[in-house]
DNA sequence: AAATTCTTCCAAAGCGCTTTGAATAAATCC
DNA sequence: GGATTTATTCAAAGCGCTTTGGAAGAATTT
């Protein structure tokens, strides 16, 4: 059932029709009730493709999956920020649009999605420090919140962020005030800007503290479990090891607990833990008492944010052309997995 | 720039344009190559609305993200399969559209997606055993693959599966063979149909073996960290605790394998774990050596086979409504976490 | 050389919708 | 009561593309 179908089965014009549906004040509610009620019946919905091509809006928003190989990983906060985006998209009429993009090809990849006139905006994860996407994307005009920041990009761009160098100055006080002295920080990929701002907040506590920072203390790695119990052992086995472990990810902390297991000593007691943890739906922290102590932050509403972000930014392009942001605190959660620091 | 822009910048008509660079052969080469030479310096790419709605071809896939609360986990293979699925689209030239449709509301969500035009055809995953998805798309006419089966459905309906019963007779024969006589089984949601695939596979070994099951070494929940730990705790507790488990997921083994270190037991040693592993990407079950001993079948590649299916099914359409199976067989890979039954 | 077939190109219709500009009917005003 | 608004409705143009049905010119045949 098309628009035409349905306006010759009502004695109506085309016009009035659309008009009636689209909720235009030009219509008698007697018509527009008429209407509303044959479109229910026929389960008749405006062609998506026909509307885009007259309004020229895409009404799609574009999120990147990173790799066309295996070998570059989906994060695996991918899936709930993905989540609660979609949800906002939704309650807005905007769908989503997943593309693949190699690294390497983004350039032809995005121009090639503004040109094919795909998507009214983009979402860009995952930001490096120097993030040259945010040039790319404001030099091809295509509208678009990064999810984190890059240091050391200077122009203008949307982005939403959670205050990481807070966070984790933050995490380590925490340990400090615990008697730790010597704590260590298991870290994401040192190119990428959350784990460059963590790192910061890190050694802000340290030196605050007056306490010299060591090299043999941080590692920087994928997020994975693998490299979290490989990079926790081999720190354990250090002639002085560290009596805490700042761990950027729950995924790394579940590896280094393993390690602090497998060494014989006990999380919480022997040495703390603490993490920063995204609230990712199907790997939660504990139930009631959190497992790890941590700072949480949930990425799903972080989605949440850059989609409503994204949304106003196409809907109200700003003139002044300045830019939107929003910088996110998290909570510090104590749970099982921190204690003093062992007297020895 | 669009093709009428093109085509008199180049002085040719549209519909010689147009066929120049869809590949028809009503076109000299000479003229072909001067349209595409200047297709690429314009940066030419069709509109993909336009395109889509003179050919009636959407050129879009639906995947399906559940849940519109917070409540509904995002599932955890979810990622990897959109990955896979995603790259086999780039290939032949389809977009993925996530849609988020609230449980309960499928009939209008699909009856929306299909009277919009928006999509050639969908993926549905996570199937119960009764999954009613598939009567309503059959209904509605929708082209679809199940990444699963439904055991109680009969009517056709194209799917790719994992052998889940084969998997776990295999599994539940490799702990009886090292001796093991008491094996718990921690399963996925009992609704589901690979939860009750893999538990027929599980009471088939222990029949072949003439050993009874008992419900006490039976758990079925949402497969997350804290429910594997309950479980496994719980059951380490009973009088004649189980010598052996035969886990669902990496992710409720991880909890799994909390509770055995809880308790003071050694896996691997005092405790067997078997598991069925996703292969997810950033949830690798070690590096060389597994740290569980696991049957492996790599959800990226389901994802690519879901979607080359569905591709084949879009663009040849069987006239004889046959419809497509594949099945999957898995991998036992031998790790670390199983040991011989212990002699008490 | 005329007739036929290819080859190569194009004009125009149409995909299903929105929206402009105009027309008609009803209501209000002086 | 005729002129002016106001409330409804519609015809038609256009969004950017594909594709049908010709047409013109080149190549081939008789």
């Amino acid at each position: 059932m098309n628009l035409k179908e349905l306006s010759n089965h009502l004695g109506i014009s085309p016009t009035t029709v659309s008009r009636a549906l689209g909720g235009y004040p030009e219509v008698s509610e007697k018509t527009r009730l008429k209407v509303q009620v044959a479109a229910k019946k026929f389960h008749y919905s405006a062609n998506t493709r026909a509307k885009s091509l007259a309004t020229g809006r895409a009404m799609m928003i574009g999120h990147i999956l990173p790799g066309a190989t295996k070998d570059e990983m989906v994060n695996p906060i991918f899936g709930d920020f993905l989540s609660g985006a979609s949800g906002t998209y939704t309650k807005h009429g905007y769908d989503l649009l997943l593309s693949q993009v190699a690294s390497g090809d983004e350039e032809r990849a995005y121009n090639n999605l503004k040109a094919k006139g795909a998507i009214d905006g983009l979402i860009v994860q995952g930001p490096s420090i120097d993030e040259p996407r945010i040039k790319l994307l404001n030099r091809l005009g295509i509208p678009f919140v990064l999810h984190g920041r890059a240091s050391e990009v200077t122009e203008p761009y949307n982005w939403v962020d959670v205050n990481n160098t807070h966070c984790f100055l933050r995490a380590t006080q925490f340990l400090l005030n615990l008697g730790h002295k010597r704590i260590a920080l298991i870290n994401g990929l040192e190119h990428m800007d959350f784990a460059k701002r963590r790192r910061e907040g890190y050694l802000d506590a340290l030196c605050q503290a007056e306490i010299s920072s060591q090299a043999l203390y941080m590692h920087c790695s994928q997020m994975t479990e693998d490299q979290g119990y490989q990079a926790a052992y081999s720190m354990l086995e250090l002639p002085v090891p560290p009596t805490a472990f700042l761990v950027s990810s729950l995924i790394s902390a579940i590896g280094v607990r393993r390690a602090i297991s497998d060494k014989g000593l006990k999380m919480g007691q022997d040495i703390s833990v603490i993490i920063h943890d995204d609230d990712i739906s199907y790997l939660r922290n504990g139930r009631d008492i959190p497992i790890f102590t941590a700072t949480r932050s949930s990425v799903f509403e972080a989605g949440q944010l850059c989609a409503e972000m994204l949304i106003d930014v196409i809907e109200n392009p700003n003139p002044n052309g300045n830019t939107r942001h929003i910088l996110l605190e998290s909570q510090l959660l104590v749970g099982q997995s921190t204690g003093p620091a062992p007297l020895a």
